[in-house]
DNA sequence: AATGAATGAGCCTTCATTCAT
DNA sequence: GATGAATGAAGGCTCATTCAT
């Protein structure tokens, strides 16, 4: 059989082999669809691939899913080290600036993915109702490494020990703030220009948020107790008009 | 007849509490598994009741399910409208106030919702990922009123029309800060302790939020054309270091 | 309840009793679709009643069917003996008149017929196909008198006790060409035209029916050699006559 | 592989059995009840085959009866063409021994179908009460052939176009004759023995339609304008008489 | 390494019927 | 005489999986 075909189909259909393309497929179905609403029949056909393959190479359905998962997983943890400056041997700059820089980078990339990563997005957000085995495992790879990026930068900010209670709720703030602008089905068939695609207006979100969230950190940081229910509240408005 | 009406009224309970049961024990575990994860078997069973009486009161599976979120979105958004002064003739307080409060008791719903309300959050959470003909329905019901709230709310802060792009950004700057306080499985399995049951640190959570957006609101208010490149941004970042 | 209806709903309603109105809307749908695509829902909610009057008045699903089909065919034979000089006290016609009318009247009937016949020529022909303890009945009612009529008419025509073999043939001839004008919606999906409409058309085909069947007869009577024209039939006329 | 070609034969035969079997059973059952009275259990079960391979190979249970009709009506039409001296390339003979012959070889296949061809025969009455897509396409294919042959035959035995509209009505009065003879379950049980078995009744009928329609067709060619109501009925009346 | 056929469990739905007023 | 609710038995179909090459 192999000796018939051309080298060049050998590669487009033999060379990842058969294996390949049934990650890739599946990678894609199961983005659009989720895991239960796909059938290993619609995969293997649209993968051009035997039904039984599919049993062959990942044991079964969930052994599929399983490893497309992880790929993915692996892709996006790559990925997204870039805006934390990892790896990035350049003078170390304000922690304004690199929480401007944070999200003036994370935004686009949660609102426009490109290419894999939009199917990877939309992949992890179905894994999120679904709560496998490998919940925890995404969190370790995806978004740990940005918790403890943002804690050290919001740390410094409010000048106090990471583990005071005020950086956590800080971190919490900023991110959630930037994760609403992930693109989210639901939303867009609510609010059809939610997220936003256009750059400029893309741009000035993420400077609103950071400047939003500097502002408020630093009031965080001053406000010694404004928590405290009677006066301190005349006090906390006062200062928030400043 | 009129002798036995009492009759026939312990009759409307005694036969419609068939119903009334399907719905709660469908309510459950639609929101604990999904709609495609359960099965009219599996309802019928747990609400004692025959497998055909699904079919009989509502029609199909699909009509039980949407039975069940008409009236799940029904009771929450008669719940919702507390934390928005609704129809409250209490004397108009400062938006400041207005805010804390808004967040104040709306975060311990979303974080702890009690009873029937705990099924519901659970319940929208599925929908949100289906992508129903009753998505739009959902949010005119459960989403919009709060936007319309916070417009208006964000606008006084920013003394500006409501029109202005700055008011839809804090609006979405605070509730997606709320928004993360919700119960979530996937967030839950990676964060234990997420989000957090304690009413002392609710309430901190609260205040943080607050605090960090009003004053962050009022930082954009100040900082009248803060997006443009050159002067606005270093005079922001000036006053964050404050 | 009576009281406060005027006699006239009273009449339209409440006289035919909803045991009437079941009996009606049956046989129509019975007649549109046969017995086993009809459900008693669909009956019972196009004849404006209850689910369960049926089997109140019925005894049963069955009970209604049998019901409907005895009325229908009691309507039938009392109609069908006209053309058949039942009752008529003219004079005696020769026995080819009495074929030609024969002819003439009943091939209108099977090619058009009018309301109720209408629905019971479809609930025949459904029965037809269904076996029932009833299909034996119904040809006493219904096809026994024909062949009755004929045998005599026949038995004339040929000049021969009834009892002669010719006899039966001959009347199976005639019959199966005016069979052959019953509506059937087999045949009209195939020939849109058929049977034909026209009362033009009907006549000039009842006239072809008598003429080819009393030429027939004719040739049958006389037997030896009615068909040859030429030559070459007669071998084989010959063969036949062995 | 190509040793290997022999035990491939052996299992396409041995897996492919499935298939037929299915077949085989589903064309007995749906003949003898009908389409919506079998069901798919009692088919698989009665080939002794899996639920599910019905789905497998056919789709359906529409898809595995459209397959059983399609085969039917092909084998049906095959045989058919024999009555019809199709290929034959024997010396021509007269119109009148054809027309004998036609209905010496139909009458019998009709009354007494053997093996496969009953099934084919009840298969198709069933359908034609059913009105199905395939309803066209039989005709075109099992009626059609004959309706051409016949109406040819008729025209040479009037001396007419075939387009005068004596022969359609020729044709019709033949045909109607012929299938009368068809097995029918319904005529079956008021005349149990109908059709007639014995060979040389069957022989008898045929000679019987095929002399009275050839004397019958004799009578009308010559009645040129035999439909008109005054002399020609007279006419016709007199010599049927003789 | 890969395939087509076959399997069995399970799901949603329909329907005639009965029960309690 | 009549009703709305409830019942249980099937029926068709889908799907992941396994078997025999």
């Amino acid at each position: 059989m192999s000796a018939r075909k051309p080298a060049r189909t050998e590669t487009l259909r033999g060379d990842q082999k058969t294996r390949q393309r049934l990650l890739e497929t599946a990678l894609r179905l199961f983005a659009e669809h989720g895991f239960s609403k796909v059938t290993v029949r619609q995969i293997s056909q649209a993968a051009d691939a035997n039904l039984a393959a599919i049993n062959y190479h990942f044991g079964d359905k969930l052994g599929l899913y399983t490893e497309v998962v992880r790929s993915a997983v692996d892709d996006m943890r790559r990925v997204s080290d870039l805006s934390m400056d990892a790896g990035s041997a350049r003078p170390p700059r304000s922690p304004e600036d690199r929480l401007r820089r944070y999200v003036a980078t994370y935004l686009p990339r949660l609102a426009k993915p490109q290419g894999r990563a939009a199917s990877i997005q939309k992949l992890i957000r179905h894994e999120m109702t679904r709560l496998t085995p490998l919940g925890p495992w995404i969190a370790e790879q995806a978004i740990m490494p940005r918790i403890r990026y943002l804690t050290t930068l919001m740390a410094e900010l409010l000048a106090c020990p990471e583990s005071d209670a005020r950086v956590g709720r800080c971190v919490v703030s900023l991110q959630a703030q930037c994760l609403f602008y992930m693109r989210d089905p639901m939303r867009a068939s609510i609010f059809p220009d939610w997220p936003p695609e256009d750059d400029a207006e893309l741009k000035a979100a993420a400077e609103h948020i950071a400047q939003l969230t500097l502002a408020g950190v630093a009031a965080i940081r001053k406000g010694s107790c404004a928590q405290t229910p009677a006066q301190p509240a005349s006090r906390a408005r006062r200062r928030a008009r400043d």
